[in-house]
DNA sequence: TTTCCTGTTGAACGGTCATACAACAACTGC
DNA sequence: GCAGTTGTTGTATGACCGTTCAACAGGAAA
């Protein structure tokens, strides 16, 4: 397999003749461990969303950080430590959304956000895509993800449970949770691997027709 | 899951006062060129199973093969070659349930198909978690990809529409049919990252819900 | 048996990988 | 200014990676 990788790699003159190449220009930028740790996670999504898991390594996610190689270890102790920040922060957004304001989103607002350009966006979907195939053989990082998933679960649940209640309909609020959540999973996956056949328009079409039958129709 | 294939290893006697160890024992299996491809194929997809698109390394396939190293160059041109043929292994199976028999399988088979132990399994269904995450962001793999996937939608597009013929419903069976898949994909993936929070009793019940409603009950 | 074709081997090579760590230097508080 | 803290660097290391290829050997044909 080809993984051409352009080495820049600006030797650091060795030559005792020369020993500082110019000035008083400091050599890097030193930030708070909190932010410095911010841009590596920053880094190593942009690597998951462009080369997915097998292009996330310590020399790709540094090069794109524009840091040294230690800095992964020294931060977060290792290359898994960085997977499982990086896996946090790419489910935060949602679960935040799902959870603006105090209590539950109602759940019209909920499928706009889903389907606002800010979430249903390929780049930011294959950053899913590369962690589900390691979720699946990583035990550590599936019990991380089973945190997450059940308080994703349980917002879901809580906005159809009221927006059903409204509407005076009877349904399995939890079970429909599921099957939404699975579909959209699904609709995310066809954006990333057959982009061209999916839209966010048809994404939004096939999540209204599982739910409408059940709920009537959502505004 | 197959039993693993022990290598004999019969280390070559480096030492020339021992020249040849025992008596006529071959020192390898020969087999024919197709067979040995099957052979790497199946080591591929079971590595693919176990430790997602990471594991899948020359080293690794070969030693679950119980082959040489160079076997996957030779057969295949690289491993890049080997992956698009474990990428058509693993969907022959479901374009050739779909197109059982001479026509087209009728939808409630269909089901029943998708949801046999057969086909709704963890360590089959990792197969394309891990496919995914490479599809995405490999064009190469992502146009083969495309080629599979069209027969796919077309065979179920067509299984939708003559059922609701039969039934005497209209609907939009295309788009019914991406929907159909979106879930499933959707369904096999909370299957293989969420494993206990999912079941095929549970799959589908969901799947029917979201059919139901336009085709009317299902046998 | 012998010949020959071809599947197979495994060492060699150049490269990338993750990690450890000692030296270094940017900033802070004094 | 000056020291101390602590974030940062880059080399060293050993393991693993994919690919190549000359030599080898199984097995069928002659």
């Amino acid at each position: 397999m080809t993984v051409q990788q352009e080495r820049t790699d600006v030797p650091l003159s060795k030559d005792p003749d020369v020993p500082e190449p110019t000035g008083g220009e400091p050599r890097f930028k030193r930030l708070s461990a909190e932010d410095r740790a911010g841009e590596l996670v920053r880094a190593g999504l942009e690597v998951l969303a462009t080369g997915g898991i097998t292009a996330f390594t310590i020399y790709n996610i540094c090069k794109k950080a524009g840091a040294s190689r230690g800095l992964i270890g020294h931060h977060f102790g290792g290359k898994d430590g960085l997977l499982a920040a990086c896996y946090a922060a790419a489910y935060a957004p949602l679960l935040q959304m799902l959870q603006a304001g105090s209590g539950t989103l109602e759940l019209p607002d909920m499928i706009d956000e889903l389907f606002s350009a800010r979430h249903f966006r390929r780049d930011g979907l294959n950053i899913w895509l590369a962690l589900w195939g390691e979720i699946a053989v990583n035990p550590a990082l599936q019990a991380e993800h089973l945190r997450h998933y059940r308080a994703y679960e349980a917002a879901v649940t809580q906005s159809i449970t009221d927006f059903a209640r409204a509407k005076g309909r009877k349904v399995d609020a939890a079970t429909l949770a599921t099957t939404l959540i699975a579909l959209l999973d699904g609709l995310w996956l066809e954006l990333c691997i057959a982009p061209g056949l999916m839209s966010l328009e048809r994404a939004r079409h096939a999540v209204l027709s599982l739910l409408e039958p059940q709920l009537g129709p959502l505004p």
